[in-house]
RNA sequence: GCGGAUGUGGCGGAAUUGGUAGACGCGCACGGUUCAGGUCCGUGUGCCCGUAAGGGCGUGGAGGUUCAAGUCCUCUCAUCCGCACCA
């Protein structure tokens, strides 16, 4: 017997389906479609173990929906703009484009070597001109609905290094990443996409995707929808009517103060070296330390708001417990009912006052009642006394909406999307500013506004893109002007928000893509992916496909049909990622064992939506089933005879198992289940070797394994005088095979195994007991004790209660 | 604090609908093949008592429901992840 020699048979099937373009697919309907895909990687230096995890689940799926007759599209690209290749830059100088050009053929040599089933002819990189044109295209759309916008936002500031800072950029401390400095907080102008215009079709939208229950409820957090009522506060000092959020307007005359967040846009017109040195300190404090922070923190700014419902002057403070980015950054504070304005209250000694009665309790304004309780009621509320809290919310917040002091309100967690970057490595926006005409559209017959080179990546308080000068100047398209480009990018998070339908008409010149094949392929049929990306790049996404519904673009709301959230390769109980240094490439596993040990090995870890901790032996392991498959099914080729299977047991062995990975693959994504039965039936093929039974036991076998370990189960079948196993129907269970030749039935008596009877399946319920009875060792055990209870499962147990 | 998950042999894990706990693999032990082997083949392997037959215990912990619980309910402990002063 020849030895199985991995290197030569995956390097010569590897290149037999790519003579073939065995997963090349058109755009023409011919089978059932299915679009499998899995996220794109960042190019950084090598792929890991995860990588290796998620490109092989979306393998296995590919290939076994190819043989199922789906017209299966998979597709491959590089999501290859971003922060890493920037700071690589800097720091050594490489230019991002060929730090970045190299990876990406780096990784795809390495995607190749591990068989994956991808149609590289649709393949694409973010950096590429010919994508992120179609980009800058789509952003102008976007632009002139009014859905792309300038304001002023706050931004974490390096003052050392002068340029804005990621959130991951800023240590604990606060602290700045690359030198340490202080980070300091400030105002910018920066684009926003206005998704918080879809909050609400992103929650619906919801209920019609096919996802874990945990992603979903991850998005609803998210979006952060709660009901309540907007109320105007009018502070006369200010000649300013306040609006605040409450989802609590029941506790209205419970308001005994007002709080305005430091960054309110109404502070900065508070006259007080008090307020300002307060409001300068608390910009300065870092969110880690922010959140440590126990003691309540304020200052009074000498002002006073109106509460509407009573007309009352509530003090009004500064407190930084009170954020800017959530409802409108001012609140009315009732310490009776909130842990939180109770803490400000009591460290300021501020009233308290209660107006919701807890159900047979007494008023008691020595702790906030925060909780709901059946049988509440409203007290020290005027008319409203003795309504239940809820309906007296209603009640006030009509009473409000009456006199045009408020209204009943939704309000959302979720923000704008802020998406420009002060970064050299990214799709520059296409828009030029004029002294005369504003803001102007670069033109789509100008398309793309090409990234220019620039000699120094490192940002100088402003941009990279700014020492571009060449770039920078130019006529304005409206008046012809002088005018200036935008010289910040886009956050990668946009370049993500559309690949997927670029894949499906990727060499389009003329247009992102057609509608008919993009309406053709998606939504996509099984999305997969970890579980960081269940929140931003999975809702930009969705947001970006309502848009361009919306425009007419695409007839479908929602990208993703289905999503399987794969776990975490480990190592030492930490998640692989090149930041936590802690990474194993394939590389070298394939050059010892082969793409198919690596392969099989990643997926038989342990189920593949849960963490995973990588280890060494089990790929050793996965190897030795490989040779021992490949000698096994070697020899039956040989010598086994051909023909119809005779219908013995190793015959039912291999119905069985055919029915249970196609289950487990096609339903219950359990991988690893699958690969076990795949060894069980080997096993019991090892045992019995001769036969036509054998033979339909290896072919099973090779045919079953094949989504895992495409090469040797190609190789296999061909020395079992078969060809294209790739394109081979899926081996179907026949029913009748799957009946069992003799089941064990466990005999209880008390609940407790005493006996096994061995039956053939479908023994009714009187025979079971009879032969239970006779049994001697159930004997034993009754000794003549009473029966009070049979209980019969057939073809499950029979148990005696005595 | 809120939300989401997870706890099963020495280890990774299996048990899909409340019905035989520990499939499959690793490791380990013993035996065989081999000049040798970090190869290959075979047998055994949850724990305790017992030479054995057999018996008892056993799915983080404590209760409960049930003829029957890894699976359902209540409480609790531990670990991981996400969001975090969300008005």
């Amino acid at each position: 017997m020849d030895t199985y020699d991995a290197t030569a048979i995956e390097t010569k099937w590897q290149r037999v389906w790519d003579d073939a373009k065995a997963f090349h697919v058109s755009n023409e309907e011919t089978q059932p479609k299915s679009y499998v895909l899995e996220m794109l990687p960042y190019p950084s230096g090598t792929l890991h173990m995860g990588h290796l995890l998620v490109y092989t689940i979306g393998d296995v799926v590919t290939r076994f929906r190819a043989r199922n007759g789906r017209h299966v599209l998979h597709p491959q690209g590089f999501d290859s703009f971003g922060l890493p290749a920037e700071n690589a830059a800097i720091r050594d100088g490489v230019h991002p484009r060929d730090s970045t050009e190299r990876n990406i053929e780096h990784i795809t040599r390495s995607m190749r070597r591990m068989g994956w089933a991808y149609d590289w002819s649709r393949s694409l990189s973010t950096h590429d001109p010919e994508y992120y044109r179609w980009q800058q295209w789509q952003f102008l759309r976007f632009l002139e609905r009014g859905l792309a916008y300038r304001k002023g936002a706050p931004v974490k500031w390096c003052p050392n290094d002068q340029t804005v800072l990621a959130n991951e950029q800023v240590l604990a401390d606060g602290t700045c990443e690359r030198c340490g400095a202080v980070v300091e907080s400030r105002v910018m102008e920066q684009w926003f996409f206005r998704i918080t215009d879809y909050a609400q079709a992103l929650l619906d939208d919801l209920e019609t995707v096919d996802w874990p229950e945990s992603i979903k409820a991850r998005q609803r957090n998210w979006i952060g929808r709660s009901e309540g009522a907007e109320i105007l506060f009018r502070i006369e000092e200010l000649d300013e009517d306040i609006p605040v959020f409450t989802t609590r307007p029941d506790t209205l005359y419970g308001a005994t103060f007002f709080v305005l967040a430091p960054e309110h846009e109404l502070v900065a017109r508070i006259e007080s070296s008090e307020v300002r040195e307060y409001v300068r300190r608390a910009a300065a404090k870092k969110t880690a330390e922010r959140a440590a922070a126990t003691e309540k923190t304020g200052v009074f700014t000498g002002l006073h708001a109106v509460n509407p419902v009573n007309g009352e002057q509530l003090p009004v403070y500064v407190a930084d417990y009170v954020l800017t980015d959530y409802g409108t950054g001012a609140i009315m504070a009732v310490p009776a009912h909130d842990q939180r304005d109770f803490d400000f209250a009591t460290a300021f000694d501020l009233a308290v006052r209660q107006v919701v009665r807890p159900p047979d309790g007494d008023v008691d304004e020595t702790v906030a009642y925060v909780e709901h309780a059946e049988g509440e009621v409203l007290v020290n509320s005027k008319e409203f006394d003795g309504l239940p809290a809820v309906e007296g919310g209603l009640k006030i917040a009509e009473k409000l909406a009456a006199e045009g002091r408020g209204r009943f309100a939704v309000n959302y967690r979720l923000r704008d999307w802020g998406f420009s970057r002060q970064r050299y490595w990214g799709c520059p926006i296409p828009v030029v500013y004029c002294d005369a005409c504003g803001i102007v559209p670069v033109p789509d017959d100008e398309l793309p506004v090409l990234l220019p080179d620039v000699e120094d990546f490192k940002p100088k308080g402003v941009p990279p893109l700014a020492q571009a000068e060449d770039w920078v100047n130019v006529p304005c398209p409206r008046c012809g002007g002088a005018a200036t480009r935008e010289t910040e990018t886009m956050d990668t998070f946009v370049d993500s928000s559309w690949y997927f339908l670029r894949y499906c008409d990727a060499r389009n010149s003329s247009a992102p893509f057609d509608r008919a094949p993009v309406d053709y392929w998606n939504p996509v049929d099984l999305y997969i992916g970890g579980v960081d990306h269940a929140t931003m790049h999975m809702i930009y996404a969705r947001f970006w496909v309502k848009v361009l519904n919306d425009l007419g673009m695409l007839g479908f709301r929602e990208p993703f049909a289905q999503f399987f959230s794969n776990g975490w390769v480990t190592l030492g109980k930490v998640k692989m990622s090149k930041r936590a240094g802690n990474i194993v490439g394939p590389d070298d596993f394939i050059e010892r064992y082969g793409a198919d040990a690596c392969r099989l090995n990643i997926l038989f870890l342990g189920p593949a939506n849960e963490d995973m901790e990588w280890t060494e032996t089990s790929v050793e392991a996965m190897a030795r089933f490989v040779r021992r498959l490949w000698t096994v099914v070697s020899e039956v080729a040989e010598s086994a005879p051909a023909g119809d299977p005779e219908g013995g047991a190793l015959a039912r062995k291999a119905h069985a198992t055919i029915a249970k990975v196609t289950d487990d693959i096609g339903r219950r994504f359990a991988f690893n289940t699958a690969i076990a039965a795949v060894m069980e039936l080997v096993n019991e093929l090892s045992r019995d070797r001769a036969g036509r039974d054998a033979r339909f036991a290896a072919e099973t076998a090779v045919s079953l394994i094949q989504p895992y370990a495409p090469h040797a189960a190609e190789e296999l079948w061909a020395r079992l005088g078969r060809e294209r196993l790739w394109e081979a129907p899926w081996p179907v269970a026949d029913p009748a095979m799957l009946e069992v030749e003799t089941v064990e039935i466990p005999v209880q008596v008390d609940g407790r195994i005493r006996d096994r009877l061995h039956v053939p399946p479908g023994t009714v319920k009187e025979e079971l007991i009879a032969l239970a009875l006779a049994s001697e060792r159930v004997q034993t055990y009754l000794d003549g004790r009473e029966i009070e209870r049979t209980i019969v499962v057939p073809g499950k147990l029979v148990n005696f209660v005595t």
